[in-house]
RNA sequence: GCAGCCGUGGUGUAGUCCGGUCUAACACGUCUCCCUGUCACGGAGAAGAUCGCCGGUUCAAAUCCGGUCGGCUGCGCCA
């Protein structure tokens, strides 16, 4: 017999059909017992009637055994209907069972919302803990998001290319996470901050229009909204200004919400532009949550801050960027840039996306002639060596006819986030790490053996005791 | 690295300030029995915790003190 998917059960009335799915409720009556069944399309109820002997192993049913039922779909008699499940017109009642699989009782309770139990508990258990509709929503959500977000883009002339992931370390910006090269001894790769670098090289190559769903790894320390690692939604564009890309992302954030969130309202269209300056006289901050009503558990605030200084200084007196030395200067302070001069006036291209006071995105039109990019390393006290070292391929390669480009990058996570009126990103992800950065299940990181640390030459310095 | 908060049956909490009434309470869950219309069914009963760990004070510690481990949130950090 042919598989029933429990959404289309209300469309068999009077049909027999076979459902599989997990038990999520017993009501023993006695000499006839109700149990919800559920499977990955939805809820519903079957009778089975303790008479027919073939069915007294229902009495055996307990919450997330798996079973196979077949039976007949009958439409419950008016006072019987319950209206607050999709399939309450309807009931199977059940002529026969097969327990497909046993089920412990589970650690936690899995139908209601998970927020109070101990997350811990949750993250061992995950592949429990995402049993529940709460996070099946989310999970779904961020498939379909990343789906339309692949339409939307591949119509327009996007392609998605996949960069490395095992790359090479720079010694700005976050930490790295660092693999160990087996064949080259004492050599190190680093697990991509972001796919910057190689994105531009890709407008080099002439694509002109770039899109991936990158995921990036930093080791630095978490946070309710950070984790190890993420997925950005990263794109690079040829021949293009900072409002062509502004208003691209800005189409694709509203296309986003309209058709999938249609519940949701943008508090302002067009996104309002505030300038860095503004930002922090006005809100104190560069990421404000510009919300009229921060109650309103639907309201969308997306607001663009532009106009970043380049550079600051740091407590040692050194100058070092704010946001991205790839960047370009705003038109009016190339020649500062050039000359390196009043560095602390000069402003970035930088563009970034708030929402509802989550930075969820960033970018800036590049630095796409190496002179330019090269005064950006000088100013941050690197030497013409170290330049050349870390970030010679990039002067090089735009020395072959680079193309103006520019780009941003969404903090994908952050993004669901906010749409699904989540508070913790963990939340919209399948398999987080604990705020100390340690895997679901399976409890990484571990210790390795002996022999395969020495197949890597990597001697572990026990740091007191306190690697057990 | 720093700061604040938290750790009590399977889960979530109460009790901690002000030590004895704690022989540790409540809700949910679990188990047994009863029930033909429930829908997070209902009824009756039962099991289940030496209160994160170590030490100290005391006649007496879940409760006070010291240490330690684990966790959460934030700051630093995150181009």
């Amino acid at each position: 017999m042919q598989r029933t998917y429990i959404k289309d059960t209300p469309q068999k009335i009077g049909e027999r059909v076979e459902i599989l799915g997990w038990v999520i409720s017993r009501r023993d009556h006695g000499k006839i017992i109700f149990c919800d069944i559920k499977d990955v399309s939805g809820v519903c109820q079957v009778i089975f009637y303790l008479k027919n002997e073939s069915l007294k192993d229902a009495q055996k049913l307990r919450d997330w055994f798996v079973v196979k039922i077949e039976g007949i779909v009958n439409k419950r008699p008016e006072n019987m209907i319950n209206d607050k499940m999709p399939t309450g017109e309807i009931e199977i009642s059940a002529d026969k069972l097969e327990i497909l699989n046993q089920s412990q009782t589970p650690p936690f309770d899995l139908l209601g919302e998970g927020i109070e139990i101990n997350e811990n508990l949750r993250l061992k258990y995950r592949y429990l803990d995402l049993r529940r509709n709460r996070l099946q929503q989310n999970i779904k959500r961020r498939a379909e998001i990343q789906l339309f977000i692949r339409n939307y883009l591949s119509k327009r002339g996007f392609i998605e290319i996949e960069t490395p992931i095992l790359s090479k370390s720079t010694p700005e910006g976050a930490r790295d996470f660092l693999v160990p090269s087996r064949l080259h001894k004492g050599k190190f790769y680093a697990l991509p901050q972001a796919p910057q670098q190689y994105k531009q090289l890709l407008m080099v190559s002439g694509f002109e229009k770039y899109f991936q769903f990158a995921k990036c790894f930093r080791d630095e320390d978490l946070r309710g909204d950070r984790q190890f690692e993420f997925l950005q939604l990263d794109m690079e564009m040829s021949f293009v200004t900072r409002e062509d890309v502004m208003d691209l992302n800005e189409k694709l954030l509203i296309e986003i919400v309209t058709k999938l969130y249609p519940h949701k309202k943008i508090q302002e269209i067009p996104f309002p532009k505030i300038t860095y300056k503004e930002a922090i006289h006005k809100y104190n901050i560069d990421k404000p949550d510009i919300r009229k009503d921060k109650a309103d558990p639907n309201l969308l605030a997306f607001c663009w801050i532009i106009d970043f200084p380049f550079f600051e200084k740091t407590e040692d007196g050194k100058w070092t960027f704010t946001h991205n030395p790839f960047s370009k200067p705003t038109e009016e302070h190339m020649e500062n840039l050039l000359k390196k001069r009043n560095i602390d006036k000069i402003l970035t291209t930088q563009y970034d996306i708030v929402l509802n006071g989550l930075e969820i995105g960033g970018g800036s039109i590049r630095n796409h002639q190496p002179e330019a990019l090269k005064a950006v390393f000088e100013i941050i006290g690197l030497s013409d060596e170290k330049i050349k070292e870390n970030f010679g391929h990039m002067l090089e390669a735009f020395s072959f006819g680079a193309p103006p480009h520019g780009g941003i990058a969404w903090g994908f996570d952050r993004l669901l986030c906010v749409l699904n009126n989540e508070i913790n990103i963990r939340e919209v992800i399948p398999f987080p790490t604990d705020g100390n950065g340690k895997t679901s299940i399976m409890d990484s990181p571990s210790v390795i053996e002996k022999k395969q640390l020495e197949e890597l030459g990597i001697y572990v310095k026990h740091n007191k005791e306190k690697n057990k």
